[in-house]
RNA sequence: CGGGGUGUAGCGCAGGGGGAGCGCGCAUGGUUUGGGACCAUGAGGUCGGAGGUUCAAAUCCUCUCACCCCGACCA
């Protein structure tokens, strides 16, 4: 391709509303083009990036047995009722009506549709296992998209999905998917670590993401430096600090004029924060919970979400707490009656605690569980930090920001038995099949690429997923003798069917340079005056300061060497 | 949905009751060519939209839409 042609330019300014990393990159290399809240287009360069992405799993997938469809975005909206998901995925299904004024969905994701497929097309475990796979235009409606291309509402997936006989045969399937996937991020030149994650929407119980450590990530990963223990802070578990283990005194009412909050608290009574009681007022489906930790921990709203079982989790209004009685600043599960209690098992971790009064300005001292009250549930619905205990091997976790670049589940039935998707065994009888998914998003990972190989002057492509392989760069096109060699170079790298992206403008030399250190080609070459006095081209790693001069005759042969001898990453 | 912010030329921005501007880009001509070079000339705008106040609104008021950020939410 000449640069003289090519659709896109690269732009001088992007807007300051762009402030992530990989946004502003991918816009100012003229590589997408925002077209709404959360939609993008992709310009010819970019989609040259997302070709490379697709060519990588399809291959990866293809390997491990898996066999690529096309399944539709638009949907019936009764299919996600069948399976209950209309409530569960909520506002981020995109829905709409027919001239018939059917209702319809837009694909979030595709479980639904392709479970009614395989019902039809699956009857005897002969048929199994089976892993099928599409890339496919998905639609989420986000709440609110962000970072470019990193959340947004009209994306590229890709969607796996594995039918298997039994839990031990899907066991199988999904170790044969994580290993897809390792390929997938190691071939596309990103260093990822697999975490064990929350399934959400999605359902089923175990689930893994595959994270991209990176600081614009906006997930947050919990790991362990001696071990191989890492998982989503949403999910992640861990060995709490101990409190102290006193013998319970009776208790005392303390004066505490004007303190809320536990920080205020530990610093009023000179104690540590591990020594007083939190309570946290939540909405679980509009009813009242009373959530009580100890005061140096944090409430995990995920897991408070899967022990109360509902839908809707909010802290609660001011309004429900005023009409529970409650005295926020002063609250504890001392007499309290009639209201839902949860509390974190660090209350077992420690004695003698301070908590509320349950009348302002007041608390009292040596409170103890569960001599002096009781909770509905004692379970863990706290954070895990980083400097607690490894819940494997005890050593101090750690805590990093991540990018998730896929998200993988184990479903079992429930899809196939909402959708009546069975199968005959041997033996004959009718048992569901045993499901697993396997998500990528194809936008991400080109984001996260950009977030993770790029310095102050643009994006360093990953050789795999480079738009262009090498970047032809003739300074002074309006010289001939310039010309004829620099298109009798192109024509070679051309006919050896490397890709190359032919700088052929009359534009000033550090133009040219800029947009070739913005577009991240791997390998820049120059052809100038200078150099045709010595009959040879520069080559340049985009990485690297210094060029090496190579004689023209030689150079297509030198850079298909020097591409093929350099690893995938960079 | 709550909080904050921004909408003025293709892009980036300034202006804040009475002339619609700057930089970049674009067009034409010329000079340039190893890190976004220079000179000259020129094209390009219902100042997001609607309503109001005023002799007069890009500017003040009300409403509305879009986009961005923080939070809530999120395979």
């Amino acid at each position: 391709m000449r640069s003289s042609q090519l659709f896109s330019k690269t732009l001088r300014q992007v807007s300051t509303e762009a402030d992530t990393v990989s946004h502003q990159l991918l816009l100012k290399a003229g590589m997408i083009y925002q077209v709404a809240s959360g939609v993008y287009s992709y310009l010819p360069l970019g989609l040259r990036v997302v070709r490379n992405i697709e060519r990588i799993i399809r291959e990866e997938l293809d390997a491990q047995g898996a066999q690529e469809m096309m399944m539709p975005v638009l949907q019936p909206f009764e299919l996600w009722e069948r399976t209950g998901r209309h409530v569960s995925f909520g506002q981020g299904l995109f829905t709409l009506s027919d001239r018939r004024d059917r209702k319809l969905c837009l694909g979030p994701t595709h479980e639904e549709v392709i479970t009614e497929i395989v019902h039809h097309n699956v009857n005897s475990y002969r048929d199994l296992p089976l892993l099928l796979y599409q890339i496919q235009t998905k639609f989420r409606d986000e709440a609110r998209p962000r970072g470019g291309l990193l959340r947004v509402r009209e994306f590229t997936m890709v969607d796996a999905y594995s039918f298997d006989a039994g839990e031990a045969e899907l066991d199988l399937s999904y170790q044969k998917m994580i290993q897809a996937y390792k390929n997938i991020y190691s071939r596309c030149g990103l260093p990822t670590m697999v975490v064990e994650a929350d399934s959400g929407a999605i359902g089923g119980k175990e689930s893994h993401e595959f994270m991209l450590l990176t600081s614009s990530g906006e997930d947050k990963i919990i790991h362990c430096p001696n071990c191989d223990y890492a998982a989503n802070v949403d999910k992640a578990q861990s060995i709490k600090p101990p409190g102290e283990q006193e013998e319970p005194l009776p208790m005392e009412e303390v004066a505490t004029p004007g303190i809320r909050t536990i920080e205020e608290l530990a610093s009023f009574l000179h104690i540590p924060k591990s020594r007083t009681l939190k309570a946290v007022f939540y909405s679980a489906d509009k009813d009242l919970v009373f959530v009580v930790t100890r005061g140096d921990l944090e409430v995990n709203e995920v897991k408070l979400r899967h022990v109360l079982y509902c839908s809707e989790l909010n802290l609660a209004s001011e309004e429900q707490v005023k009409r529970a009685h409650l005295v926020a600043g002063s609250a504890s599960p001392l007499g309290l009656h009639g209201i839902r209690t949860v509390a974190d098992e660090s209350i077992t971790l420690g004695t003698n605690f301070v908590a509320g009064a349950n009348k302002p300005d007041f608390h009292i001292r040596n409170v103890n569980y569960p001599r002096d009250f009781q909770v509905d549930l004692l379970v863990d619905i706290t954070l895990a930090q980083a400097g607690q205990g490894c819940p494997k091997c005890g050593a101090k976790l750690l805590s990093a920001p991540g990018i998730e670049v896929g998200h993988i589940f184990k479903l079992g039935t429930m899809f196939s038995q909402k959708l009546a998707a069975f199968f005959l065994t041997r033996e004959g009888s009718r048992k569901p099949i045993v499901m697993g998914c396997y998500g990528i998003g194809i936008g991400r990972i080109l984001a996260a690429a950009v977030e993770y190989y790029h310095d102050d002057k643009g994006i360093i492509w990953p050789k795999s997923l480079a738009p262009y392989h090498v970047y032809l760069c003739a300074l002074g096109m309006d010289n001939p003798e310039l010309a004829q060699v620099a298109e009798k170079l192109y024509a070679e790298l051309e006919a050896v069917g490397m890709a190359t992206l032919f700088d052929d403008r009359l534009d000033p030399p550090g133009v040219k340079f800029n947009d070739a250190d913005l577009l991240g080609i791997p390998l820049r070459l120059i052809l100038s005056q200078r150099c045709l006095k010595s009959e040879s081209v520069e080559i340049k790693w985009r990485t690297e300061k210094e060029p090496q001069l190579v004689p023209i005759a030689e150079a297509a042969s030198k850079i298909d060497e020097l591409l093929s001898t350099r690893g995938d990453s960079n």
